[in-house]
RNA sequence: GUGGGUGUAGCUCAGUUGGUUAGAGCGCCAGGUUGUGGCCCUGGAGGUCGCGGGUUCGAUUCCCGUCAUUCACCCCA
């Protein structure tokens, strides 16, 4: 495999021009939606001070812990590669007084993110994020308009047999009760979980709801539910949400194990299921984090938003075979004989492609046998062929390469024939 | 960070119970057709058998180490 003296450190990659095809075709959706619903692009830097992840995404979090890709720069200033956009957005917010725009102010990004991770199969330590935020509401409608579109990206690309999962973890005036109740509750069965458990019973109890072993699955079972802890402004938010679903028809699992890793969530939170990709099979996650401004030296300002993951759909969409694509082809392709053959030939492209007809030549001196193989690889619709004696009748030969005919054209009727 | 799999041609992989010139299919280049692709036929280019060490008369094959890669766990997009 490896020929050169280097190859690209592990867990980053190559998008490959044949895969391209597949990554227009995401953008494309991704910019139909964000028109759709009124969102508009924020670029960020790709790295920002690290204090803002460590507080804006949390300390006892895996990315914080243990994800990030943090460096000093030559000022000996801490700098972090992003691992998400959320914290940046928010950050971008503040500093940009955005706060005067009309509210909800609604903001996507595209780009790549970082986390230094073991790499496997959808997992990459850079890779790309479709981001949304809408910021300054509280109004359930407004994550019904989230989520909405992360419906909409997923039926415009083709997608079925995805599984939305919701769920809604409080807010501060409930969450500490529940806390209580859980932490309670497991440590009275400190003995029968399992390792694991018995240290995010410290560090992080909500993720002892999500723990997958088998020893642990009867404690989940019976143990308190978020849902039973909710205060009445949580409980209302999420069953207004959910109407806005029903009425929409949207299917989603209720998932009260489902508590997401950043610590900046509250109340609805929600993920994004797709098959085909391995055991990583979250195309998207997302929710409301209406305390982080706050965290972030900001006055109180809400917000909801979400992310995909770019190279996760493109997978998934490879995965689905009514879904696959082919790579693009040129329109016409030029084989030629002689010097003054490929002069005309020069000539008639620049009048093809200003026409918006896309051609190409085959270059260097090879024979005609050699030109036709080239311009069936790439697939072209036509070659046009110019010798010696196209070149004294001032036609070419044009032949339809999927049904094997071809004609004698006119210079000046080309651009009219093949744009027909 | 933990655990398993795999490293032989550009790609996918055979192979050698350790033996001298390492194979296939696909791909690539050329010819069969001195003006024509896809199919077919013929030929050609291309390999430090991941790297280092050990055992051996001899290692691509056995052993150790190392690096890379891959899948999974953790967690997430």
């Amino acid at each position: 495999m490896a020929k050169g003296l280097f190859q690209s450190p592990k867990g980053v990659r190559d998008i490959l021009p044949e895969d391209q095809v597949y990554w227009r075709r995401v953008e494309d959706a991704i910019r139909k939606i964000v028109d759709l619903y009124g969102y508009e692009r924020l670029d960020l830097p790709v790295f920002e001070d690290t204090g803002l992840f460590r507080r804006g995404v949390g300390e006892a979090t895996d990315i914080v812990e243990k994800e990030m890709y943090t460096f000093k720069d030559k000022g000996d200033k801490s700098i972090t590669l992003r691992p998400e956009f959320t914290a940046g957005v928010m950050r971008s917010f503040i500093q940009n007084s955005m706060d005067q725009l009309p509210k909800p102010t609604k903001l996507y990004n595209i780009g790549q993110v970082f986390r230094y991770e073991r790499p496997q199969a959808g997992r990459f330590r850079q890779f790309y994020q479709f981001n949304v935020e809408a910021l300054g509401e509280v109004d359930p409608a407004l994550d019904f308009e989230i989520m909405s579109m992360a419906y909409h990206l997923y039926d415009e690309l083709g997608f079925e047999n995805l599984s939305f999962q919701i769920n809604s973890i409080g807010c501060p005036h409930c969450r500490p009760g529940f806390h209580e109740q859980l932490t309670s509750y497991y440590k009275q069965r400190f003995n029968d979980i399992c390792t694991d458990c018995q240290t995010r019973l410290d560090k992080n109890p909500l993720r002892l709801l999500d723990c997958k072993r088998e020893q642990c699955q009867p404690i989940i079972e019976v143990a308190p539910s978020m849902a039973d802890c909710l205060c009445d402004e949580c409980r209302d938010h999420f069953k207004t949400l959910r109407r806005y679903l029903d009425d929409a028809g949207r299917l989603y699992t209720v998932n009260h194990r489902m508590v997401r890793g950043l610590d900046y969530y509250t109340k609805t939170v929600f993920e994004v299921w797709a098959q085909g990709i391995g055991a990583q099979n979250a195309v998207c996650g997302g929710g409301r984090y209406d305390g982080l401004s706050e965290i972030l030296g900001g006055k109180p300002m809400p917000g909801i938003g979400f992310a995909a993951g770019i190279d996760r759909i493109v997978m998934s969409l490879q995965a689905q075979d009514h879904l696959k694509l082919s790579r693009p082809a040129p329109q016409a392709f030029f084989v030629t004989q002689g010097a003054g053959a490929k002069e005309q030939a020069v000539r008639l492209i620049i009048e093809l492609r200003n026409a918006g007809i896309s051609a190409m030549l085959a270059f260097g001196d090879r024979s005609f046998k050699a030109q036709f193989k080239e311009a069936d690889k790439r697939r072209t619709r036509f070659t046009i062929v110019i010798g010696e004696g196209e070149l004294e009748g001032q036609y070419v030969t044009v032949k339809n390469m999927s049904e094997s005919s071809q004609e004698n054209v006119p210079w000046s009727e080309l651009v009219e024939y093949i744009g027909k």
